[in-house]
DNA sequence: CCATCATCATTCCAAATTGGAATACCAGAT
DNA sequence: ATCTGGTATTCCAATTTGGAATGATGATGG
């Protein structure tokens, strides 16, 4: 027997002082409010009701249950309510992480306009090269470079990056500098290990397997040891502009046809999605595009 | 389907995080327990857990239910309790209803004895010589002199009332002392008007209809009015000794045979009856019982 | 990359439960 | 004493539930 379902029906026999007016609000049977009553009782151990051919009235338990039942149905309607006001409106909490450089660099602008937008929203962001465990780690959006190979997590992409290759003038000058890709075979190179593809590098739509001598998980890393003249590494264009003005680094093959690297934005796949990743999803995605148009 | 047993196999699966471990602790089968975090889910309009087929892992939303569930589960629990034990231990309030005269001097030593023999129950009492309605004004136990009409109310007899005759001294000079009952027909008489036989009397066995000249719901009014002369009344003894001693009354049929007067503590009929109901009840009436043996 | 395996979802059917209608029952009202 | 308005009970049809088997899926490990 579905107590709760009798508890609501105890609800209404004690306002109505009837069994049989009860039924006929319900839309039910006197028989039937009679046997659900019956079952609380016997459930509780205690009787709710004096009964009376005429009329019945709460037991002094009867009234103090009653009380809890009216707490416990509010308690569960906001309950779920807000709940579900929390999934479909953008409020909230959203945890985020990100990798730094790509954190600071370029999420920093929109992440404002989203809060301005969004006022309802907090956003704690988790600034982390690795990828983090979005289940385990309680995380709403993951910004990724690299594929997802796990189910159960959806992805968006955002942009693609204009991948440039590159390596210190201190290099080059006692290395050489490679003019066509494949003489990159001849060259140390520095790799991103979290991509899948890590040492198959892309120019002019043919790929080339390069030899690693170094592989960090942080883009950062790479370009410093880049500039420290340990290599060629590939990195988007927007990590090392600084650095190539500042002549740190000399960029290569400038004139080929580069692979772009792709940055997505990673949820888990839920049937409902809280609003507030959609929007924050929806409003990162467009935010790139426009840029890109501008 | 019954949702609060969906909540509690929640619980298990939010514990377990698996609907198989779940399904071997509860003695049921995987598919039942999935069918009901399906159905909870389906009736929430949310999903609880992310799913997975190596593991589960509770959402957002199911985190933040399950905080609502657990809290749901133990006030439930705790209220039955709660309600069980004031049913089947001497705690609580005891309202008690009872006549004014009785109530003063013949209630108040036993009462206080109750009170320091359970310590933890509060009497409230309310003395009115009018029948309450134990139902209507919540009252736990009446203390009445006349039978129960009323089903639904159980009586148990606390003492028999020694009856006794009398009338002022002034009303016997001038309407004469009567020696015989069947004098009685002569006189006027003050009756009690709560009592179902007010103006029938009893004398060594044989019934007198007497004529009412004077009724009231008031013993302490018609003790009064006997006083000033007003006609002959029967009460209980001890309400009017101190009368006879002021010779403000004399009493008659001294040596006739009277019938006695019974008096009951009524309460409601119920499976389940609070136990200070029952332990008041009990007190009572053994302490006038053995009040009647010393 | 593929086969394996653990896990959840679904399906189907038997069994248990529930709800409705009629009836029994009960006590207050007349 | 009878009538009446209400609750309890009974019986059966209809619904729901639970179990076992099966299907589907994706992580795991070679």
């Amino acid at each position: 027997m579905d107590k709760l379902e009798c508890i609501k029906v105890f609800r209404h026999v004690a306002r109505l002082e009837s069994f049989t007016a009860t039924a006929i609000e319900l839309n039910t049977t006197q028989g039937a409010v009679s046997k659900k009553i019956a079952w609380l009782e016997g459930d509780l151990g205690f009787t709710l009701f004096h009964r009376n051919s005429r009329k019945i009235s709460l037991t002094s338990a009867g009234k103090q249950y009653l009380g809890f039942c009216h707490e416990l149905v509010e308690k569960m309607t906001l309950t779920e309510q807000l709940i579900n006001k929390q999934l479909s409106l953008a409020v909230g909490t959203l945890k985020i992480s990100a990798p730094s450089a790509f954190a600071t660099q370029r999420l920093a602008v929109p992440i404002r306009k989203f809060l301005i937008a969004n006022p309802e929203v907090k956003i704690d962001i988790s600034v982390d090269d690795k990828h983090a465990d979005l289940y385990r780690d309680d995380i709403d959006i993951a910004i990724r470079a690299s594929y997802l190979k796990d189910s159960g997590l959806k992805a968006k992409k955002l942009l693609d990056h204009d991948v440039c290759y590159f390596a210190s003038p201190d290099y080059l000058k006692n290395n050489g500098t490679p003019v066509v890709p494949e003489e990159l075979s001849k060259h140390t190179c520095l790799t991103y290990s979290l991509s899948t593809t890590s040492n198959v590098w892309q120019i002019n739509k043919k790929k080339f397997m390069v030899r690693e001598l170094f592989t960090s998980d942080s883009p950062e890393m790479l370009v410093k040891m880049a500039i420290l003249g340990c290599g060629i590494a590939a990195m988007p264009k927007w990590m090392v502009q600084e650095s190539f003005k500042m002549n740190q680094l000399t960029e290569l093959f400038a004139d080929h046809q580069k692979g772009s690297l792709p940055m997505y934005a990673v949820y888990k796949n839920s049937d409902y999605l809280p609003y507030r990743i959609r929007a924050f999803v929806d409003f990162i995605a467009s935010y790139f595009e426009s840029e890109l148009v501008n």
